[in-house]
Formats: C-alpha cells, structure tokens, sequence
DNA sequence: GTCTATATATGGATAGAC
DNA sequence: GTCTATCCATATATAGAC
C-alpha cells in the first residue's frame, strides 16, 4: 500500500494547511464579514501568501462556505437534546448553561454565524427553512408537552427558545459593549453572572413567577 | 431678511437631499455592513449619480459616521427612563415593550448597530465605555434599590438589562431566523406573540417564580 | 449643482518560473 | 507547492465641462 501512505501524508500536510487559514479566515470573517475580508489578510494571518492560499481554496468564497458548513456541525448537531422524560426545569437551564458555555468558548462561530444572519442570510436560508425549522419544531413540541401536563407554567414554546438564543448569544456577539457596561471589574466574572443571571431567569419563566407580593396597583 | 430666507430655500433643499442619501445609506450599510456597502449603491438607492453624491458628503465614512449620530440619538435618548416612584415591574416591561417597537419599527437602525458591535465598535467604544455605561449604571442603581426594598424579586441589575436588550433586538436583528423558523403563518404575529411572551418572562423574573409546583427530584 | 470622464487604489484570481 | 509578476474588475474620489 505504498501509494496509500504516501498519498495520505501529503493530505496530512494539506489539512494542517488548510487548518491554518481556516482559523485565519474565521478570525478575519467574524471581525469583518464577507465582503470586509481580503485574502490577503486571512493569507498574513495563516501566514502564507495569497497565491499559495488560493492553492489549497480555490476562492474566497470556497472559505467562506466550509467555514459555515463547519460552523452548523458545531452548531445544531451536538447541542440541544432535551429529554422529554427528564425533569423540564433541568433540561431547559441545562440547554442556557450549554449555549452560554458556547458563546464563551466559541465567540468567533457565534459572530460569524450573526454576520450571515444579520445580512440574510444568503447561504444558510434553506438550512434555516428546512433543518433549523424541523429541529426547533420537535423540540418546541417538547416543551409544549410539558407545559400541557402542567410541569412547567405556562409558556411560548418557540418565543422561549429564541430568548435562550438571544439572550446567551449576545454575551459573545454584543461582547465589546457588555465589557463596556461592566467595566474591567465586572467584566472578569462576566459569564460566570451571567450563568447566575440567565438560570434564574428562566427557572423563575418555567415556574410561574407568583411567588413575589405583587406590589398594589395604586401608588 | 433676503439672504437668510434665500439661504434657507437652498438649505430645504439640500437637506432634503442629504435626507434622501441617508436613507439610501442606511438600508445599504444595515444589510451589507460598511466595507460591504459601495457609493454606486447608494446613489442608485438615492436616484443620484456617484459624483452628485459625493457632492453632498464628501466620503463614505461621513455618511456613515452621520448615520450612527443619529441612530444614538434613538438609541440613547428617548428610551429607559425608569421612574423610581413608578411601579417597578410595570416600569421594566414598560421599558421592554418599548424596546421592542423599536424593534419592530427601527430593524435597519438596529442591525446597523450591531454590525458596528459585532466588529469590535471601533467608532462607538468611547460612547459605550464614556456615556452609555454611566446612563445604564444609573438606572441599573434604581434596579437595584427596588431589589433592597424587596419590590422585586432579587436580581442582577446590569445582566438584567442585558437580557431585555438581547430579547428584544433580536426580533430585528435575527428576523430572518425567526422569521424562518416560524413559518409564515406565525410571522405574521411574531411581533404581538413576542410582546406577550417577554413581558411574562420579566413579570416572571421580577415576581421571584416560587408559584409553580417544582417537580420531585427523583424521577 | 449635476454631469462625463478619469485618476488612483485595492482586491480577487491567474500565469508561469522555480 | 510556493513564489513573483500581473491581469482584470471594482470602487473611492476627483477634474473639469456644462
């Protein structure tokens, strides 16, 4: 099998190449977007010249769209299996606490992903239409289901998910301004709060929230 | 007064013009972010010829810079005046509805902004660090005097408003998601179910949510 | 004030030597 | 596989006629 081996060392060369201006490029595109990168830049970044990063992807937009295929991989597969038969208070603030981890492990993904959405979404539309749709149906069935057998309050199953969305994605996507707000203190203990915050939000949503003295309507 | 009221037409005019450009620029720049956003584009969205444009501002960088001064102007002024003798629950949802008109009426201003965000607000971080932080310190104080006082549910104020921030903007900025994932049936109420469902999750967060019957441990 | 024409720069992609 | 040199398209901004 020599042609094998010899075939597959050169492929061995080629992805720890291609993995390099991946990483470039995903710095460079959540920074800037599509069309504010150079592949000079992303070239300067994996450290190549361009010529010789054009060798290994034929354009910039072949980048582009294997960064995005990557990203969904990371994005819809491993995350956000509730389990219908476990305690739903748990399953749900599981999900806020693994997408938070997320933004904070993967803030780049998280921007770029914002950028395509931000702008269209001109490349990822059918898979919002069509996958996105149908994994966020299931789970919205779930969590439907349990808030018609009466274990958790009352709730919008869809608009629930999108604040879970929203509000653990804006700790990587709106990053610069929420160190702003909290000033270098704070900012050092941002996600750790926010963990804190976002779990107490969303267990009071599924509880009800009667539970405080609702303060008289007349001043 | 000849000349002042001859100097006035022709301001009418031009700011007319100006007025035009603007909105050209801002439907441009919130869908293709600066770099991705060509004079040409502008113009032809204005019905005026590159040159006639540049006539009116001198470079693309002062159509932008003027466009963000005057989406701070929406942004920053009008909105979030919590009153501390008001009702604490309704002045935050009152704060949350507004927000999310803007959302609904302002989505181009708002991806504007976070585009900015997004790529690190290298012309928004002296307003972030210097006038926005003071603003949402102060009232992030009468958040916190309600929570002492116990008329609300303990909380963090600042991660707090992170929350209806991200909430909220994220009808405009991730529409197409959202959009996506509902269908087309549900869009159409997106916004009017997206109010009910916010203002519940507030109420919820601010009431405590003991109401709810928590389920056992043990499965 | 508005146009045509153009200077100038940048960036994506290719040619061809090594 | 990697380089230098370069083509070509696009885009900002200006010159100068009207």
């Amino acid at each position: 099998m020599a042609r094998a081996s010899e075939a597959r060392k050169e492929t061995r060369i080629q992805r720890e190449k291609r993995e390099a201006i991946l990483k470039a490029a995903l710095a460079e595109f959540s920074k800037n977007g599509f069309r504010g990168t150079t592949i000079d830049a992303i070239a300067a970044g994996a450290g190549l010249s361009k010529p010789n990063l054009l060798y290994y992807f034929s354009s910039k937009e072949e980048i582009y769209r294997t960064l995005l295929c990557q990203l969904l991989d990371i994005w819809l597969e491993p995350l956000f299996r509730l389990d219908p038969a476990g305690d739903p208070v748990k399953e749900i603030t599981g999900y806020v606490r693994r997408k938070l981890e997320m933004a904070r492990d993967y803030p780049a993904e998280s921007r770029l992903f914002a950028n395509e959405i931000l702008r269209g979404a001109p490349r990822l539309k059918d898979m919002l239409e069509g996958p996105l749709k149908e994994i966020v149906d299931r789970e919205a069935a779930v969590i439907g289901r349990w808030a018609e057998e009466g274990r958790i309050a009352p709730v919008d199953p869809h608009h629930l998910i999108f604040s879970i969305w929203a509000t653990t994605q804006h700790y990587a996507d709106f990053d610069v301004q929420v160190q702003a707000v909290l000033g270098p203190e704070r900012s050092a203990t941002r996600f750790a709060d926010a963990e804190t915050h976002l779990v107490t939000l969303f267990e009071r949503m599924l509880r009800g929230g009667e539970g405080h003295e609702k303060p008289s309507e007349d001043a």
